[in-house]
DNA sequence: GCCGACGGCTAATGCGCTTTAGTATGACCC
DNA sequence: GGGTCATACTAAAGCGCATTAGCCGTCGGC
């Protein structure tokens, strides 16, 4: 036989423990002024020893906002194959949402159509009172629905709707990563190395960052004068990473470098050159966007452009609750990823 | 100037709009009856035209339940590097949940006390209909406070408590593969390959399922003689990974196969042996508990114990459905999983 | 032709909390 | 001593929904 759980205490009890009225209890616990201080830490003590806490659903209800923040992440299964970033940056912002007594409503979906529908029902079903938005890309519907339904958010890895600056009068704050900078800087140190030939093997060409990346790869290449510097897109996986490395090494005059937007395309590429029997750094120099431990673990390890993915979603979570609060909305820059120079790049032919 | 959102439709709305109580709307639209078939579609396509969607807040006010479930995941930040076992988990879990209309409340925390502290706060809040438990241990405290809480849930990987049988009054069931059946068919495999030195690095020694595994190394060991057979413990992360591989490796004799308790550390491992130039498998043949991109990616390839990591989230989702339907508690061995042979085992000194 | 049953609906109550309006008490001032 | 005014509190309404009790008309049975 199933046990009748123990009952919660409500105000009402513990406005009888204490012999004052409910709306009393709920001045005292809630720090409104209209009750004295006598009475304030009388409630107070009297709630602690009840061990009372207040209904999440009564409060919403009664127009206080349901206390929690939402976050979908629109990927296809196949592509959650070896995925670790996500789940790094969701301790960070847990860490800030938790301190905030704001819960974390969470939900993996298939694309993009079916994210905008879980708003949708997320607004209508007064579940949030405002969400983080992952992987904005290029045309992005999100920002438009978020303005509409008045949901305040905080769209991390853009600076802006592809270009179109974001409505500035719904709650809708940016905040991104340099990718352009931190491009700059491995291709930097790529050309420092003699390489003149490299290729970035990106993620989805439409995610935003993915287009910033690729389009900071060619200004930087530009610059320096080096014509045989292109992206090729895949889809994150560590399949079409290896594909696309397998078709780029064969080419006629195959790059002497390979940038991957991904530490698990890093990693399937440096097997592909280790099944053709090209030795990394010596025939080819390999570079991984976003550290992990897998990128330590590799043998040769391999250079990354490392940041501390906790304190980004930290950051996020920050401008969301800044939102929350009625502060205005923000467009900021995280710092930017720096690389970490490991065993998988060296000078070519070496 | 911040725009006023969207004024969310109620049923007082459609209860005007259709000429008919809030009483009736209510009785409409949850298939009660109590009205007419006409007057039901009618209510029915005005909600529709309105947008309508249930206040979650109300419905759970109203005594039926928050409509979501809670997971927690109690993991220190350190060993959540290269962690992708959980998003597969957590993404099989969502299909399921989502085709009930119910939300997941994640949250990610330092310490199982710091677990046993947000599901009292969510039970005493209202949050959750239920919880998702992982990484059940030895002398896990959560059955028993989920018990006394009277919070259905479902406890994920583990048959029992450290072998003493749950309490059979509450609602809790459990889900768990079958290791020592794992253990066995890999001890089988290498054994027919000709090892006789096989050390397990397992994960973390308070989780139930490293127990198990431990287990059920020692007895198939036993049942085919072979001494030098044992498990050293770590914290699953890619550091104590390498580490309790170089310190196996130098030892007097050492094994001629590595078994990993996940994929992360088997990576690492490899990376150890590329290090200290033992050939792989040549010299020593590496198995990898948990499939993952990861053991694709490698070269080479990494035999590994291979499971369908969603469909376990799917049928951890199934039984906490089922619970709370008022179903009875259930104890579930999931699918054994199947042992996936590539390149990283071979006969020893091969 | 009367009674009871039943279908189809409305009115009213409650869930736990916040908030507004209102009441009693006493201090203070001219 | 009557007025104003703050202080400390209570009463009551409302948030959106589910649910219970109750109401009215109709139909079937005797």
């Amino acid at each position: 036989m199933r046990r009748t759980p123990a009952r919660r205490p409500t105000i009402k009890d513990i406005a009888r423990r204490a012999g004052v009225s409910e709306s009393a209890v709920s001045f005292a616990l809630n720090g409104r002024p209209g009750v004295s201080e006598a009475t304030r830490t009388r409630v107070r003590r009297v709630a602690e020893q009840l061990g009372w806490q207040p209904s999440a659903a009564a409060r919403a209800l009664s127009g206080e906002g349901a206390a929690t923040v939402g976050l979908v992440l629109a990927r296809p299964a196949r592509t959650l194959g070896g995925e670790s970033f996500f789940l790094r940056l969701v301790s960070g912002v847990q860490e800030v949402l938790s301190a905030h007594g704001l819960g974390l409503l969470f939900q993996v979906v298939e694309d993009i159509g079916a994210e905008c529908a879980v708003h949708r029902r997320w607004w209508a079903e007064h579940r949030v009172d405002g969400v983080l938005v992952v992987d904005p890309r290029a045309a992005d519907p999100r920002p438009a629905l978020l303005d509409e339904l008045g949901l305040p958010a905080v769209i991390i890895g853009a600076p802006d709707d592809a270009g179109r600056p974001l409505p500035d009068h719904g709650a809708i704050s940016t905040l991104w990563a340099d990718d352009t900078g931190a491009m700059a800087s491995v291709v930097g140190h790529l050309h420092a190395l003699g390489h003149r030939r490299i290729t970035h093997i990106a993620g989805l060409p439409e995610l935003a960052h993915t287009r910033r990346r690729m389009a900071g790869l060619r200004a930087e290449a530009e610059r320096r004068g080096l014509p045989e510097v292109r992206s090729v897109t895949t889809d994150y996986s560590d399949t079409e990473g290896a594909e696309a490395t397998r078709r780029v090494l064969a080419a006629p005059r195959p790059p002497t470098a390979l940038v991957y937007d991904n530490d698990v395309m890093a990693v399937a590429g440096l097997a592909v050159a280790a099944e053709r029997g090209v030795p990394v750094p010596g025939g080819l120099s390999i570079v991984a966007w976003d550290d992990s431990v897998l990128c330590r673990s590799t043998h040769p390890a391999l250079t990354a452009l490392a940041r501390d993915t906790a304190a980004f979603g930290r950051h996020a979570a920050e401008e969301l609750v800044a939102l929350l609060a009625g502060g205005p909305a923000r467009r900021v820059e995280d710092v930017t990823p720096q690389l970490v120079v490991r065993d998988s790049t060296a000078p070519p032919g070496s």
